[in-house]
RNA sequence: GCCGAAGUGGCGGAAUUGGUAGACGCAGCGGAUUCAAAAUCCGCCGCCUUUAAAAGCGUGGGGGUUCGAGUCCCCCCUUCGGCACCA
């Protein structure tokens, strides 16, 4: 073996033999605990990104250390083939959707091969193909039949030049992005699976995940949203009741108005013989219909002159129209309190409604209170007048004290809504009740009534499934004019997908095919229509994990499954904390109750992995238009510090601005590719770069000097295993005859050891066992004992790194596994090192002093000495002597093994 | 607007349970080797005062709890992710 690290060469011939000899095909075996490692599946939208080759490799290295546990672990890959961007490169290079697909896929598989990830590729799967989705298709008529899905009418992004559906990512600022038109609401049927059925499993079901982060699960608390309130029934004058939903029926008394969406019946009631507010309802209609944009957009309404009754004071009050009230949530009215919510309180500072202050602040009322007791009792009530005049303490008289409270109840009557629970006033038989006892009496009022009821609400909605899109699975539905919607029979499954099409990118062709949709009635054999919509591809996201269990099944999936699911660890970003996530899981449950699998949720462990980010450069034309250029194009310039002071481009030597850092995008220019990487520097080093630059939750800035410095680290191991094996046999290690300097050695390997499985099994912060790995290695190399026991210690330290490094960089650790003299052997196959509990002794500890929490020495003590004798030898450091000196000692709190620290 | 995160040297990051802040790597500086360069090896490297010794300051900002806070609590700022049709 030549001794100068060649990486393409060592990769090459450790990727042919793992080809040749299906290292990574693996069947259901029952004597071996398994082991399931999922990482989310490639989009193909041209070539492998630096996201991709971080996603994937950390899932590699959690699958070859699990196998080198004992494991049978599964690693599969496939393609998340249908979506937007193929559409889109469709209209760009002027190919069918398919081609593009089919195109991009051949590639990127050659460039995961390329890095050498251990997938199980006999499990392949593409979502496009009609053997994969007839299952889903099977899935949905099932559903259908059981009530699981159904068709509503539901709010679009509508583009009225083109006359096409928009997705809420192709409307920017409100408008169109092809034509810059102000899109429009439009409300067409679609088909929505009922996700809201299983609200409560979902949300209960998070209790049960310990290895989800909490950030995601709360996350999903959130959106699924479960909150507990009344609906109030309020009667209207000259027209139906209005119900609305309240978390807050504590506030019903200060009830001013209510609002109503612009789609509410009451509303296009109202506009019926009021032009003004006809217009003002069109006028609702442009805009997006994404939550952020109509979150943000400007609160406008318009009374409709209608009148609704309190339910209990029987005050008139006004009902507007609102543009922040949708119809798609709850019942599309809201009762409004100005008092106490904040949207509610800009809506009525913009439009003069009148403003009902019913729960007093904490605060004003104990003032109150006690500075009534106070003045009764000649005493003066120091702190609340100190907190109300702002900590002032001057003297004051009643008179004074109550213009104080005044102020402050206007102050917070003016300037904004108070939404915190509190006493309630103004609110007739309700008054002096906190927030749970009036909630309790509202409604058992309102329920005496008949005009309330406790409701438990949910956030959630149901999951929109339709499409207005070609390149996804057809929708499996038939409508006839007799029979309705009427799903497709099983036997006449899949709905097959043209793929040879011409595609001009406003019109889907299977809409424009007027001859795909003719079909006739599978119920009464009438002439009918073929839904033309497709599946959102969510769909397909959501079930390819059970699908890899199963490779070939005439079902969805088989018994397979049983034996590989739950997934053990599935690992993805972060942005698909809730969309994904969820109907995964929901899909998950669907399949369980369909009889296909036994547990209740898809994985049992999720890592969230952050983004890949790189330094932006850019130049500005004289129109302040800014051209982003490539890191790659572009030297840094750094003072004697090694400061940044600017960057210039390497074809001309002239300055360019630093944009900072942002992910890596097309827009900006910044994205490296990994493929250049990968000829330059081999798959292990990129490999290894992308474990230790960060940890894998957190965003990880790609940074080729960086890159540089695991390539050193390549070449050194490379180096210091083949002189180790250049060196005489050695014989076993005897434990008793190392002298200091090989326990030592032998001290820091298996410490390593012990923190490297940590970190990798555990923690998952690859980049602190790589780091540990470096000391090792830097520890090794100084380590120039020649002898037979030092020859020892150096081979089971080098072999125990090849092992501990193999996860991240194979390649390189399958042939120096052969240097060290296993030729017959597969480093996968070997267990994963064992630690030494004698190799860990320590004679002595180093304990920190401190005098009053600052450090001032160190002292070093014997292993099993006591409080006492590390108190004597702290007081004698001599760095604590002059802090100690004239002081009294009052503490001395020891901390075995940590510090000592004296207080004075 | 709402929900969730993050903020530590020149840079990426470490500090796992409240116990020596800055491991490891990059960049930089100094040296060795070399005809030279690359590669490699050795040393230094938070800020500030200082000849040195030593002291002070220091984990986005402001308060607090504690013998002791990057870590816990309260308030604020900034950046990032998601918001149901990007995937």
């Amino acid at each position: 073996m030549d001794d100068t690290y060649d990486p393409q060469a060592v990769e090459t011939a450790a990727q042919t033999y793992w080809n040749d000899t299906r290292a990574y095909e693996v069947s259901e075996d029952a004597s071996r605990p398994k082991y399931y490692c999922l990482s989310m599946f490639m989009y193909p939208s041209g070539s492998m990104h630096m996201g991709h080759v971080r996603n994937y490799t950390i899932g590699d290295v959690i699958s070859r250390f699990q196998r080198m546990q004992g494991k049978n672990v599964l690693q599969p890959m496939g393609w998340d083939a249908f979506g937007l961007p193929a559409e889109n490169a469709a209209i760009k290079n002027d190919t069918a959707p398919a081609k593009w697909t089919y195109a991009n896929i051949e590639h990127m598989r050659g460039q995961l091969k390329r890095m050498g990830f251990a997938y199980d590729w006999s499990r392949e799967l593409t979502t496009c193909k009609p053997d994969y989705y007839v299952h889903e298709q099977r899935m949905f008529v099932r559903l259908m039949k059981k009530g699981l899905a159904y068709r509503k009418a539901s709010v679009v992004n509508w583009d009225p030049v083109d006359q096409t559906v928009l997705a809420n990512e192709q409307v920017i600022d409100g408008r169109g992005w092809r034509t810059g038109a102000v899109v429009q609401k439009r409300e067409i049927p679609q088909w929505f699976l009922k996700i809201t059925d299983y609200a409560p499993e979902l949300l209960d079901g998070l209790d049960q995940l310990p290895g989800w982060p909490d950030a995601v699960k709360t996350m999903q608390r959130h959106w699924i949203g479960r909150s507990e309130g009344l609906e109030i029934r309020f009667d209207v004058d000259g027209g139906d009741p209005l119900t609305v939903f309240t978390t807050r029926p504590d506030t019903l008394m200060g009830c001013t108005y209510l609002a109503i969406a612009a789609e509410h019946p009451l509303a296009l009631k109202a506009a019926e013989d009021d032009a003004e507010l006809a217009d003002f309802l069109r006028s609702c209609k442009s805009g997006g219909v994404s939550e952020a944009e109509i979150d943000t957009q400007e609160k406008r309404g318009m009374a409709t002159g209608f009148e609704a009754v309190h339910p209990v004071s029987g005050e008139r009050l006004p009902v507007w129209v609102a543009n922040f009230v949708l119809m798609g949530y709850g019942t599309g009215a809201v009762m409004c309190v100005p008092g106490h919510d904040e949207r509610d309180r800009e809506f009525a500072s913009n439009y003069q409604l009148p403003v009902k202050m019913v729960v007093a602040d904490r605060g004003v009322i104990d003032a109150i209170h006690e500075l009534d007791q106070d003045l009764a009792a000649g005493v003066l009530a120091d702190p609340m007048h100190a907190a109300l005049h702002g900590g002032q303490t001057d003297a004051y008289d009643k008179a004074s004290a109550v213009r104080v409270i005044e102020e402050f109840s206007n102050y917070i009557r003016e300037v904004e809504a108070y939404t915190e629970h509190g006493t309630l006033v103004n609110s007739g038989p309700f008054d002096g009740m906190n927030f749970e006892q009036a909630f309790d009496a509202v409604a058992k009022r309102l329920e005496a009534d008949g005009t309330g009821q406790r409701k438990i609400n949910w956030r959630l909605r149901d999951w929109g499934v339709s499409r207005q899109r070609y390149w996804g699975c057809p929708i499996p539905v038939i409508y006839c004019d007799d029979c309705g919607a009427v799903p497709v029979p099983e036997d006449q499954l899949p709905v097959e997908l043209p793929e040879d099409v011409a595609f001009s990118g406003v019109a889907s062709p299977i809409k424009a095919d007027p001859q795909w949709r003719k079909t006739t009635c599978p119920e009464c054999g009438k002439p009918a229509e073929r839904e033309t919509d497709t599946f959102d591809t969510f769909m397909e996201s959501s079930w390819y994990y059970a699908r890899y269990t199963s490779p070939g099944a005439d079902a969805q999936v088989d018994a397979r499954a049983g034996y590989w699911l739950p997934v053990d660890q599935y690992i993805g970003g972060i942005e698909h904390a809730i969309l994904h996530l969820l109907y995964f899981r929901f899909y998950h449950k669907l399949m369980r109750d369909a009889g296909l699998v036994a547990c209740d949720e898809p994985t049992s462990n999720l890592l969230c992995q952050g983004m890949v980010v790189a330094e932006t450069f850019y130049r500005e034309d004289g129109d302040r238009t800014k051209h982003w250029i490539n890191p790659a194009e572009v030297d840094i310039q750094r003072d004697e510090r090694g400061r940044i002071t600017g960057a210039v481009l390497k074809a001309d030597g002239k300055r360019v601005e630093i944009g900072g850092v942002e992910k890596m995008s097309k827009s900006k220019n910044n994205g490296v590719d990994p493929q250049h990487m990968i000829d330059k520097y081999g798959a292990d080093t990129v490999r290894l770069f992308s474990m230790f630059a960060s940890p894998p939750d957190q965003s990880l800035e790609w940074n080729e000097a960086g890159v540089d410095g695991m390539a050193r680290f390549m070449r050194r191991f490379w180096r210091e295993v083949n002189e180790h094996a250049g060196q005489p046999d050695h014989p076993e290690i005897d434990p008793g005859a190392l002298d200091a300097g090989q326990r030592d050695l032998r001290r820091v390997l298996h410490e390593t050891i012990g923190k490297v499985g940590d970190d990798y099994g555990r923690r998952h912060n690859f980049n602190t066992a790589i780091a540990a790995l470096m000391e090792l290695l830097n520890a090794v190399s100084k380590f120039d004992d020649m002898s037979d026991q030092g020859r020892a210690v150096r081979h089971e330290t080098l072999e125990s790194m090849v092992l501990m490094l193999n996860p991240v960089t194979p390649h390189a650790c399958h042939a120096l596994w052969q240097v060290l003299g296993h030729a017959q052997s597969v480093v996968e196959d070997q267990p994963w090192p064992q630690v030494d509990k004698q190799a860990l002794a320590r004679d002595s500890v180093k304990l920190a002093v401190q005098v009053n929490g600052k450090l001032r020495g160190t002292i070093e003590l014997a292993v099993d000495a006591g409080k006492d004798e590390a108190e004597r030898l702290a007081l004698g450091v001599p760095g604590v002597q002059p802090f100690v000196e004239g002081k009294t000692v009052r503490k001395v709190i020891v901390v075995p093994g940590k510090i000592v620290n004296i207080v004075v």
